[in-house]
RNA sequence: GUCCCCAUCGUCUAGUCAGGUCUAGGACACUGGAUUUUCAUUCCAGCGACCGGGGUUCGAAUCCCCGUGGGGACGCCA
């Protein structure tokens, strides 16, 4: 953060350090939504247009297994496969691995392009796209697996055991009694398989073992299909998570018996569990991207956490548009050690971008919340609902929980909070403060947050009391709440008759 | 059990490759103040870490070794 003094408010400073570069996001969010007030639909996709980009011949895939949910561990695969292209110019394939014909359903791969397309991440090739490398469904491919099978078996590298293909390493044979799998294996003496790894530098690992690439019921097995897909389209980059960096021996074996180059491997960190053991699964609260969606998080700030877990630009930015991160983003600053899922501080950036959009975005990503809640309909009067969420906007934690911020503002009978109304008559009889307030409101002329401040503080002189007195007790008849948005906006947003009707009323 | 990867505040991390500027910086969370005459805003401060042990060196968070801890892989799953 140090800067010379002279380079303090130029706005490259604030471009480049500040929070005030948060406006730039906001103006991004709003470029991508539709015009303001019309309803936003789920899939509404982030703009990633005006960042220049050169072409290049990287080519990355994200190659995800439809078997129900979007896990946000994949999600962040997705994401820095998408970078990596976005940054390099290069292309972004997505490839669904659907091999297993029992788990993957068309409801599970709808689920993912919708996060996807959700998290803004658009590929070049794929489903709904084609591309020249296509099919992209690898239940589409078994012909091109046939050919490279014999390719491989012409070769001499295969041979049938129990009806099954395996793939032969080269190298001296041996029995051995394995504990792990408590059985007599065969084991082969291979060279070990160096692996220079984008992330973690250089990997050697010994495959002493025979594997199965085709099953005896003439499905493929992952690591071939993996391989001769990455191969047939081309793949030049595979970024994927550190729980294949074992698998990338084997995938380098099959790569040299084809004579192939194997690509750039980069080995990203898991993520790991918020507390207790091991890696994130599918049933972690947090760890589906349905569950932001639901919750109405907006997909900009779940974006920008998650390129944040595992990667990060080496000073202390961290809320950026997506334009900058997609600039800096690069291998080198990929971290090695896995990353706890911290769902505070997700949340903390969902609030910093809530707060930075323009009014005009804000309600229009709002009232559908609102309307779930039933507090909104169509009939609304789009005016007020937008002077509410004005008022709320600065103090917003979460468009999930703006609901019970505004419900004094829509409900016509409102509740009043037992705890805040003990709170306040343990001061006293608020009653006889609303008494000596109400002539005063009735008598006001204008009902503007100025002129009601003004009256507040005559009646509070004119009875010996400190405005603050009267603050609280305003706040509670009026909305039944403790706490909330501004006194006076609240007053001025609700009008006149409303707050005098809930005024008298209070007892 | 075997193999691979990793190791800085409670959490995400900067610093490590090219050892000194690190009495280790930032962010979230937490605690305490201030300001906002009310408030779920804002500001400031505090708390808080180099896993342990050996080396190498004038000097180690940074390099080496050994422990320990954490993660992953070892399927006719992907």
């Amino acid at each position: 953060m140090d800067a010379p003094a002279s380079a303090l408010y130029s706005p490259t400073f604030f471009l480049q350090h500040g929070r005030f570069s948060i406006t730039a996001l906001a103006v991004e969010v709003a470029a991508s939504a539709p015009a303001p007030r019309i309803p936003r639909t789920k899939n509404q996709a982030l703009s990633t247009k005006n960042f220049s980009t050169v072409m290049s011949d990287v080519r990355v895939r994200f190659a995800p297994s439809p078997t129900g949910f979007f896990h946000i561990g994949s999600a962040r695969t997705a994401l820095f496969n998408w970078l990596y292209a976005r940054h390099t110019g290069g292309t972004f394939v997505l490839r669904i691995e659907d091999t297993d014909s029992v788990r993957n359903t068309p409801e599970a791969l709808q689920a993912l392009l919708d996060g996807m397309r959700w998290l803004g991440l658009d590929w070049d090739e794929g489903p709904e796209k084609g591309g020249e490398f296509g099919p992209y469904f690898q239940s589409e491919r078994t012909g091109i697996y046939e050919d490279y099978l014999a390719r491989l078996t012409a070769a001499g590298r295969t041979y049938e055991q129990d009806g099954a293909v395996f793939f032969k390493l080269l190298g001296e044979r041996y029995v051995e009694f394995d504990k792990y799998k408590n059985a007599e294996i065969e084991k082969v003496r291979s060279e070990p398989v160096v692996v220079d790894d984008a992330v973690r530098g250089h990997v050697e690992r010994v495959v002493d073992q025979d594997f199965v690439i085709r099953r005896s019921n003439g499905d493929f097995g992952f690591h071939f299909v993996n391989v001769v897909d990455d191969l047939a389209m081309k793949i030049t980059h595979v970024i994927r998570g550190e729980d294949h960096l074992s698998n990338t021996a084997r995938h380098i074996e099959l790569y040299k018996a084809f004579g192939a180059t194997p690509p750039v491997f980069a080995h990203i960190p898991l993520i790991l569990k918020s507390d207790g053991r091991g890696k994130m699964s599918k049933r972690e609260s947090g760890a589906l991207i349905e569950e932001y969606v639901s919750r109405h998080f907006l997909a900009e700030a779940v974006r920008n956490y998650l390129c944040l877990l595992g990667w990060n630009p080496k000073d202390d930015r961290e809320i950026m548009p997506i334009g900058e991160i997609i600039e800096r983003f690069d291998f080198a600053g990929i971290n090695k050690d896995g990353a706890r899922f911290d769902e505070q501080k997700l949340a903390h950036m969902n609030t910093e971008y809530l707060r930075a959009l323009p009014l005009e975005t804000f309600t229009w990503m709002a009232t559908p919340v609102l309307e779930a809640a039933g507090l909104v309909d169509e009939a609304a009067d789009e005016d007020y609902v937008q002077a509410v969420l004005g008022l709320c906007q600065p103090k917003a934690r979460s468009l999930e929980t703006m609901p019970e911020l505004v419900v004094p503002f829509f409900k016509e009978e409102i509740e009043i909070d037992p705890a805040a109304r003990e709170k306040i008559f343990k001061k006293g009889d608020p009653t006889a403060r609303l008494a000596e307030l109400l002539p005063a409101l009735e008598n006001t002329t204008e009902w503007t947050e100025a002129s009601l401040e003004a009256a507040f503080g005559a009646v509070a002189e004119a009875n010996g009391q400190k405005p603050t007195m009267y603050f609280p007790i305003a706040r509670l008849a009026v909305s039944g709440q403790g706490g909330g948005v501004p006194l006076f906006g609240l007053l001025a947003v609700l009008g006149r008759d409303r707050v005098l009707d809930r005024m008298k009323a209070f007892s």
